[in-house]
DNA sequence: GAAACTACTTAGTCTATGCTAATTATGAGA
DNA sequence: TCTCATAATTAGCATAGACTAAGTAGTTTC
């Protein structure tokens, strides 16, 4: 009998380490992860998600509810943020000390993040002088488990001249959403506020650094979340 | 129904890569690594070995004599010495860049191994000048797999004034074995040769750093293999 | 050279994680 | 309100790696 063919190319696991983190990050942007999204994000299938939700929710790391989605318990927003500590520590470390460009070092940070001890982390974090942010000026979770929660004002209640990145956009709604995006307002974008109508009348906003304005009405304002750029 | 309760204390899994390095160390010592050598130093059943001596030997990793045990191929010593690579840089990045001691070291290197990329091996190898020597004296495989066979001399052809570390003990009789241990003759005591009686008489040794001396018989000087240490 | 001990292997399970195919729920449009 | 598309779930199976219990092959001893 022939001896079996190992599969050149075996199937990705990700561990239920990578699910609590994509779950994270899925659901701090409004309640609840979608089944699909997460298999998207994780490249694995539905069942798959569907399976590993199960679990995950008997061991009290998520709640699930059916056909919405899930949201992390504490427990399990503490094991993501353990995580998401671990991945930013790396790749600061590896690319301030090891020479690592952006590009390359994120799937290095992504396989490291699950071998590497605690202890570890912290001592790449007392060489890097306990950073605060990562390069992309996301913030680093501390050791504690606390993130500093970005304080997030609606684009309608921000003052003119205002630095802005937004950070969410407060819907569910496919055609809100894709009028967004449309319009360039996904998470991340940098702008300013340029002006306000009075009497609750729409904001005028110039996306940086392009200075392209963009008129905004009062209610699509109030979804858009946006964190204060320091000066 | 109960949800499942997770095991707490979840059965050890090795990998492939643990079963290699294992059987290179074992084998170097004497042609074939035993089932039940490879499950005592792995910590896992023997069954366990028997099922992953079956897989490596089907991928050609291994060959496989029953009852006998198992040896590398090239291909798996090729494989082996690319953990010991591993392993041995990783050990010595950590204590010399992150402050670990030699206690701690052992088991953080032991689980990246599995996790560094080729790439951030290198990097680490950069960092510390390409060593060929991690601090217990080993030798350090170089990125294309070559290790330093150490040339060993037995201790009965040792030269009076000799610094030694006792590298191998060349029998399997399990008396003089314990015999050995029992005299701290263990791989990798120092000594130094200070006497031999001549007519092929007894070889009078002296621990290091202890200075604590010992006797040991010609028929057993010829089964301690020892490398000579540089000055 | 047979009995008995030890070492190894085989048989049958278990768990985590993945998959495909089939089924069921939900929500949007007619 | 009914139908249908889409999303989510269940069913059934695969694989790697572990385990225990049971059987078999070598080895030692008288």
């Amino acid at each position: 009998m022939q001896p079996t063919v190992r599969d050149p190319n075996p199937p990705l696991t990700r561990s239920v380490e990578d699910y609590l983190k994509v779950i994270y990050h899925l659901s701090s942007q409004g309640g609840f992860a979608a089944t699909s999204d997460i298999a998207a994000m994780l490249e694995v299938s539905s069942p798959s998600v569907s399976g590993m939700v199960k679990r995950l929710s008997e061991t009290g790391l998520i709640e699930h509810v059916p056909y919405r989605g899930v949201q992390l318990t504490p427990q399990g927003r503490r094991a993501a943020l353990r995580m998401i500590r671990r991945h930013r520590i790396l790749e600061l470390y590896l690319t301030q000390h090891l020479g690592y460009d952006w590009g390359g070092v994120h799937a290095e940070a992504e396989r490291l993040e699950h071998a590497v001890s605690d202890d570890l982390i912290e001592r790449m974090a007392s060489a890097l002088g306990q950073p605060q942010y990562d390069p992309h000026g996301d913030p680093i979770p501390t050791a504690a488990g606390d993130i500093e929660e970005a304080e997030l004002v609606a684009l309608a209640d921000a003052r003119v001249g205002t630095k802005l990145e937004l950070r969410q956009v407060g819907t569910q709604d496919p055609a809100r959403l894709r009028y967004f995006a449309e319009q360039g307002l996904t998470p991340g974008v940098l702008l300013t506020v340029s002006e306000r109508q009075p009497f609750d009348g729409p904001t005028t906003i110039a996306f940086v650094p392009s200075g392209d304005p963009r008129v905004v009405g009062r209610d699509l304002a109030r979804l858009l979340w946006c964190q204060e750029i320091g000066s």
